[in-house]
DNA sequence: CACCCGGAAGTAAT
DNA sequence: TATTACTTCCGGGT
């Protein structure tokens, strides 16, 4: 097996052709067709050539104009209540069920635009000839132009993109000369620069389209939220709303479903759309790819590429994002200091270059810089440690689950992020993507599994028992960052004795507490919620994703796969074929899943605010007495170092299954319960978990009613800070989420 | 049967 | 060469 794995070697797109979508700009550069170029001048001059750039009245601008233009009939444009981002996610299909007659036409128009917008984007950048070239350098050389997603866009807007083309542009643009397959660090996929926004909508969004659903739409909600116009929700409105709930997740899935192509199946796929009863945007997207275009179509072939793609791509660009973040700390502390070394590992080569560059200098250049900084800031407060880039499985985790698109949704979800209780949806989906990561490709759910297993016992995580899948993060990312050597919490954590001691290694690395206490607890989340809201402000703006980091595996994948369907076989060695279809398969497996997504609850919920918040959260926290008090205590408590393993009802693990619970203290003696509140479902109140006279104490935070919305867990000690999300969110989205993550193990199945 | 647990041995990377 | 962080197997429990 080990002789299975690739070596980390790095590919050089380079050498791969360049992808489609890159060849179609090539060869046919940023010329237009003469239609479209006509088109474009008839355009009202106010609207922005990026129609993701669009606001509603844009959009309506756009429409009236079709209209006239091409005479169409009679659109409703009470369907069309959205922003140009919301816009962009529609299908034909989507287009066609809105306005029956002149569909097709609108579709084909926009994607026309869309695609003539990023030409002129990336057109320049990265030629594929000088896939080398570091846009961190210069990053304002792009600048300009637009941006689509990037600079404006919102947070979350980005995604959106479906057009496989974007994708698959993304993905080759993305591509960095070189990538490094694994973990390795290295390399810098610079290239990434150029497509800042774009990526991520494509990737990301795109990537599956729904993504954007979940980007967008669900995102939707994000969008909504995000969206600058956050239309798109609205838009969604007519269908997202609905649809965005249930389709968000899918960001994958969804992408699966377009997978599939056929817009049928698209439909099919998403069963929730029913609710809206139009289509939901986002979803289907590249399917969508109008006959009229006839890039898009060229495109569409590679679809599974595109959906591995974005799947790791998404994946890969977090990962540099963060790691640009990082490095730009870095640089920046290092500017201060001096520099020291380089960035962390991760740079390495040259890769320094071009993410450091970001952080030192050139990032600095105008465009990005500060809120880039910032954010990275945020992410990696103090100390930033080096980043592992997803190469530590728990950092690889935290990835997938702060997806700020929630890419991953069907991958891995957070039950709770207050408490660091995260759902594994897919186990065998997530365990090939931690094989490819890793360049284990015979990886599966059992052998990943038992690595997540090695965390208990430094108190990393913790497996909340009564939910199959279902672990726990004790630490926060923070923490672990800091942490040099995992090992090191394993001593402390015995000694602890059993409890605690985790925590106090922790401590001991960082001076922060491990969660275990209340307040680290709220750290935690707060950190999250921070992480969250950093990536969607960085990445929205930027996308300098790729650039960064060194390709991850699964993005080399793509891109390579990407490559590959375009031009044939690349290069490189079987392994590496093999690991891409394995990302296929596993893609291909979570497309037919498209079903609603299960988790995401962000997604879910409509009115959420945050894209990210996506909680289950109405938590409770109580504060046991010992551990193997209450209910749920005993079992969440199980820590493997800890002590306890007292089994526990599970009847009442069952019935909250989003809870998490105890959380122990340093002393290990007091316990924090968190109850989460199901409005409806477990109406059980809290009460049911937690019988603890003590723990009741707590409630000071409950809810005030058993009210639907559930309250943010608090901690015991301070402050139950909200999560992020409204308790409203957290209950519906709860809910919703239950249910549709059942509906979607059902479908699976 | 799938999931989960944890011991033991092995491995790639550092 | 030692250490780390898994990876791979596996027997056993639920």
């Amino acid at each position: 097996m080990s002789k299975m794995k690739m070596l980390p070697v790095q590919l050089s797109l380079n050498s791969l052709n360049p992808g489609i979508w890159s060849d179609v700009l090539w060869r046919c550069p940023p010329a237009p067709s003469s239609q479209l170029a006509e088109l474009k001048t008839q355009l009202p001059p106010s609207l922005p050539s990026d129609p993701r750039l669009w606001s509603r009245e844009d959009v309506l601008v756009f429409l009236r104009f079709c209209v006239r233009e091409f005479d169409l009939p009679k659109l409703d444009f009470d369907l069309f209540q959205m922003n140009g981002k919301a816009l962009c996610l529609l299908t034909r299909a989507d287009f066609g069920h809105r306005c029956p007659g002149a569909g097709d036409v609108l579709h084909n128009v926009l994607q026309m635009l869309i695609i003539e917008s990023h030409m002129m984007q990336w057109h320049l950048p990265n030629s594929p000839v000088t896939p080398t070239s570091r846009y961190p350098l210069s990053p304002q050389s792009h600048p300009p132009t637009m941006t689509w997603p990037p600079l404006n866009a919102p947070p979350e807007s980005n995604n959106p993109f479906h057009n496989t083309a974007h994708h698959l542009a993304a993905h080759h643009f993305m591509a960095p000369n070189s990538v490094t397959l694994s973990p390795p660090p290295s390399v810098d996929s610079q290239a990434s620069s150029p497509p800042q926004g774009p990526y991520q909508n494509q990737n990301g969004g795109g990537a599956q389209g729904s993504a954007h659903t979940s980007n967008g739409g669900s995102s939707s909600v994000a969008t909504s939220n995000s969206g600058p116009s956050a239309p798109a929700s609205s838009s969604s409105g007519s269908s997202t709303a609905s649809n965005g709930s249930a389709m968000p997740m899918k960001g994958i899935s969804s992408a699966s479903s377009n997978h599939s192509d056929s817009e049928e199946e698209y439909s099919a796929s998403e069963p929730k759309m029913a609710n809206s009863g139009m289509p939901p945007a986002p979803l289907s997207y590249s399917t969508a790819s109008p006959p009229g275009t006839p890039i898009l179509k060229d495109i569409k072939p590679n679809w599974t590429q595109q959906l591995t793609n974005s799947f790791v791509n998404s994946w890969s660009q977090q990962q540099q994002q963060q790691q640009q973040q990082q490095q730009q700390m870095q640089a920046v502390q290092q500017q201060q200091q001096q520099q020291q070394q380089q960035p962390q590992k991760l740079t390495l080569d040259n890769t320094a270059g071009p993410v450091v560059t970001p952080a030192g200098g050139s990032i600095s250049a105008p465009t990005t810089p500060s809120y880039m900084y910032k954010a990275k800031r945020e992410f990696f407060p103090e100390n930033s440690e080096p980043n592992t880039n997803g190469r530590l499985l728990w950092d690889f985790l935290q990835q997938l689950l702060n997806d700020r698109n929630q890419k991953y949704s069907d991958l891995i979800a957070w039950k709770c992020r207050d408490t660091g209780v995260f759902k594994i949806v897919d186990p065998a989906g997530l365990a090939k993507l931690w094989g490819i990561q890793k360049n284990h490709l015979s990886m599966n759910y059992d052998k990943m599994s038992r690595a997540l297993r090695y965390y208990y016992r430094v108190n990393i995580l913790r497996k909340v028992q009564g939910e199959r899948h279902c672990y726990q993060f004790l630490r926060n990312p923070t923490e672990l960052k800091n942490i040099k050597n995992i090992s090191l919490l394993r001593q402390s954590t015995p000694a602890a004795g059993a409890g605690n001691g985790g925590a106090q290694g922790m401590t001991q690395a960082n001076g922060q507490q491990a969660p275990s206490s209340p307040a680290a607890v709220q750290n935690w989340s707060q950190q999250q919620q921070q992480q969250q809201q950093q990536q969607q402000q960085q990445q929205s703006p930027q996308r300098p994703a790729s650039r960064n980091g060194p390709m991850s595996l699964p993005s080399v994948a793509a891109v390579a796969a990407a490559a590959a369907a375009a031009y044939g076989p690349p290069p490189t060695s079987p392994l590496f074929m093999h690991a891409i279809n394995g990302a296929f398969h596993y893609l291909s497996a979570t497309a037919a899943a498209a079903g609603a997504p299960p988790n995401s609850p962000a997604l879910q919920t409509p009115g959420a605010a945050g894209p990210d918040k996506f909680q289950f959260h109405p938590l409770k926290l109580e504060n046991g007495g010992g551990s193997s008090g209450s209910d749920s205590a005993g079992e969440d408590l199980k820590p493997t170092d800890l002590s306890v393993s007292g089994k526990s009802a599970a009847a009442a693990a069952a019935s909250n299954e989003d809870c998490y619970p105890l959380i122990r203290n340093a002393d290990g003696l007091t316990t924090i319960k968190l109850i989460r509140y199901n409005d409806h479902q477990s109406a059980p109140s809290p009460a049911e978990q937690s019988p603890k006279p003590e723990e009741q104490q707590q409630q000071q935070q409950q809810l005030p009613a058993g009210s639907n919305s559930p309250k943010p867990m608090e901690a015991s000690d301070q402050q139950a800070q909200p999560v992020p999300m409204d308790s409203s969110d957290c209950n519906g989205s709860v809910e919703v989420s239950e249910e549709a993550l059942a509906a979607f193990r059902h479908m699976r199945q």
